[in-house]
DNA sequence: ACAAATATTTAGATTTGTCTAAATTTATTA
DNA sequence: TAATAAATTTAGACAAATCTAAATATTTGT
């Protein structure tokens, strides 16, 4: 597998999770940034080496063989942004595109010993799961801020959105993935949120409220 | 930089130290197991990125740009070989390959926090110097055990032949960097070396001798 | 100094991954 | 349902990196 199959297989799985039903050429072109012209050439290769499922105006799969290709990567990518974080000390904000390198990186041992020196991790530093060597994986409480009602709390488990932006607003905030998050009150008119994180008292826009994920307690 | 182009800038850095005088087409196609047309077709892009010096029939040198990239992959590949070893427990014969991959993982505050977990270390596993951000690095002893004099007294600091077959043999016999070797003596007929280290008395033949590097103390 | 051997470059192809522009198929909607 | 719009594929091109075979330059040996 090239670097490009293997990230073409992983948009593919990706927007598998997101999308609804059959991914589209113009689809994948787009989540690739290239041309739909490209992407079918792309798929025709894919269909021969057995890791998609594909027929001309049809949309595109992955077999079997093809998501667990996807998974592989995914795990690799996860554990490097542990590791960077864990490790290295980079910021949640920062691992992204080196990881996108590091995802390629092809060895087997070495993506073993990896996870062992960083404990088997589960979530990744932005709550994402990681794929275990056989595919298997914890799902993540998919439970978004903003679906809390008022007066209740969740402990925050991940970003639904994981730009650097994003990511440093809430450093900025002090909102880190495991602080409790209780709802104080909800505005009708732009259902922004008064919330209680680590003793402060803060109000968040609705879009940020449905870019993180918390565990309801 | 493409890999290709970074494996090829590699090699001829390399070659420029063993090597005596101008590096020739062949000498580099041959070390880059690829044709020499291959080889032609790469100086001039090569030469045309201002990263070596080449005109035709006259063979190819790096330029102070050219040499500035080779000692940066260097420094990637060696801090990464020491990587595997130090933190995550490969053996000293399983990190190259790896290493030929990791090198070209583009970020300099990934290698420069790698060079900080690592605590700065001046040698690769095979006893290789590691090239500074500034390219600058130590020399390592250049003397081999087969040039020490019956009854002298080395310390194991580098591998020639940092094949691994080669380190295996080593590591079968327990002889590892760090180690004194003393020559006890020398057949005449073949040069093989009976020496003691570690207390155990062993036999090497020149072969041997002629690749490993030591410090007279 | 010239022929033979060797080294190197050129010419022309191939594969991967991309592009633009044109053709075709599918979906929409009047 | 026929025209129009949108999505998709095809055709043809290009750059990178490689190859083989042929042409050319350099070196060597007599
Ligand atoms: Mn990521
Ligand atoms: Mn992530
Ligand atoms: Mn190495
Ligand atoms: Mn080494």
């Amino acid at each position: 597998m090239t670097h490009s199959e293997e990230n073409y297989i992983k948009a593919i799985f990706h927007l598998g999770l997101e999308g609804v039903g059959v991914i589209s050429t113009n689809a994948l072109a787009e989540r690739m940034e290239t041309k739909p012209s490209s992407v079918t050439d792309m798929m025709r290769r894919l269909s021969e080496k057995g890791l998609v499922n594909y027929k001309k105006y049809q949309g595109v799969s992955l077999t079997d063989l093809g998501t667990k290709m996807a998974l592989s990567i995914i795990r690799k990518h996860r554990l490097w942004e542990v590791f960077l974080v864990e490790k290295l000390d980079f910021n949640w904000d920062e691992v992204h595109e080196i990881a996108e390198q590091l995802e390629h990186i092809e060895s087997e041992k070495l993506i073993d010993k990896l996870d062992e020196l960083l404990n088997y991790p589960k979530f990744d530093p932005h709550g994402d799961p990681i794929p275990g060597k056989n595919g298997e994986f914890l799902e993540r409480d998919n439970l978004l801020l903003s679906q809390l009602s008022i007066g209740s709390t969740g402990i925050c488990v991940g970003v639904k959105d994981s730009s650097a932006v994003f990511l440093r607003f809430l450093d900025k905030n002090k909102i880190a993935l495991g602080n409790e998050i209780k709802i104080l009150d909800k505005e009708e008119f732009d259902n922004s949120l008064h919330i209680l994180v680590d003793q402060r008292e803060l109000h968040l826009s609705q879009q940020i409220a449905n870019n993180l994920y918390v565990k309801k307690i």
